[in-house]
DNA sequence: CGGTACTACAC
RNA sequence: CUUGUGUAGUACCG
């Protein structure tokens, strides 16, 4: 339990809660367990967004369940959205941009995905430029990241660069929040984010941060990277390296309770000296990336 | 500068 | 029915 004055130190205003409004009700998105449309929402404003303001500045905010949806992937799978109800969806925006106000300034600067200002061209340039001096690459995935996430981890990663106690109180209530299955069941969350949540982005970054940007630069500074979500690519010079800077990895995933994924997780040669073992170039977020020319498809 | 309506791509 | 973040483009309103 938290009280009043424990939070008023980081005051949620009303404006944050509009502002937060405008932009979830931007997306048009559907809604979530509760069924409320943004149609209703809107005849009901004032007092909808007075209860949900007043509730998350008293800390009697609890999250509904989130609406499980799966859809098809292009690539042939299935991919399990977590919906949350229209305000939720509002509430996560507000702590979101306050959070990402905190974090953001601190991210790696080979961080590309997700945040404001960078794009993948920026993160596919300088894959391209590093691949000129570097012979090997290592083009990493993780499997199924936002919905491995381990929560203790992940709250011990937030506690870290933010100390606001409506903001932890709420993200650890927005990752233990149910999920509602499509057949009406109710089951409760034990990993991940909800793929369909706000705030899931900038926890994923936060989580990627901690757990591979930051130890990155403390154990292998002289390797450069590009990292996207969970999309990584890391240069080395040598086959060796390649080998136990992807092993070393491995391992550390491992210790944040992420496993890479085995069939996209590769070794690549991208200069022709061991062209028997590996192969010469990897798709990155769309591109093709190869020695001397990159193309789009 | 603020807001709305679409489109496309990455994850 | 299908969510989210980010980027880019086009049109429009104040």
């Amino acid at each position: 339990m938290i009280d009043y004055y424990e939070i008023k130190s980081q005051p949620i205003t009303r404006v944050m809660v509009f502002q937060a409004y405008k932009k979830v009700r931007a997306n048009k998105g559907s809604g979530g367990v509760d069924n409320m449309d943004w149609e209703w929402l809107e005849n009901n404003l004032k007092t909808e967004l007075y209860k949900l303001w007043n509730r998350l500045t008293s800390g009697s905010y609890f999250p509904m369940p989130v609406k499980e949806v799966a859809i098809k992937k292009k690539g042939g799978g299935e991919r399990k959205l977590g919906i949350p109800t229209l305000l939720d969806r509002i509430a996560q925006q507000v702590a979101k941009t306050h959070l990402e106000r905190m974090v953001e300034p601190q991210f790696h600067n080979s961080s590309f995905g997700y945040r404001p200002s960078r794009n993948c061209h920026q993160a596919v340039d300088q894959a391209c430029k590093n691949t000129f001096n570097h012979d090997f690459a290592i083009d990493l995935d993780i499997k199924g990241f936002f919905d491995s996430i381990d929560h203790e981890l992940m709250m011990k990663a937030v506690r870290f660069y933010c100390q606001d106690k409506w903001v932890l109180l709420y993200v650890e209530r927005w990752l233990k929040a149910g999920i509602v299955q499509q057949d009406g069941n109710h089951i409760d969350r034990l990993t991940g984010t909800p793929q369909g949540g706000v705030i899931s982005p900038l926890l994923a970054n936060i989580f990627m941060y901690v757990s591979f940007d930051k130890w990155m630069e403390t154990n292998h500074p002289e390797k450069p990277f590009e990292r996207y979500a969970d999309d990584v690519v890391v240069h080395c010079k040598t086959e060796k390296q390649a080998i136990y800077v992807l092993k070393q990895i491995g391992v550390r995933l491992r210790k944040c309770q992420l496993t890479l994924h085995p069939e996209k997780t590769q070794i690549v040669n991208v200069r022709g000296k061991a062209e028997k073992k590996y192969p010469k170039g990897y798709d990155f977020l769309g591109f093709t990336i190869r020695p001397q020319w990159q193309s789009h498809w």
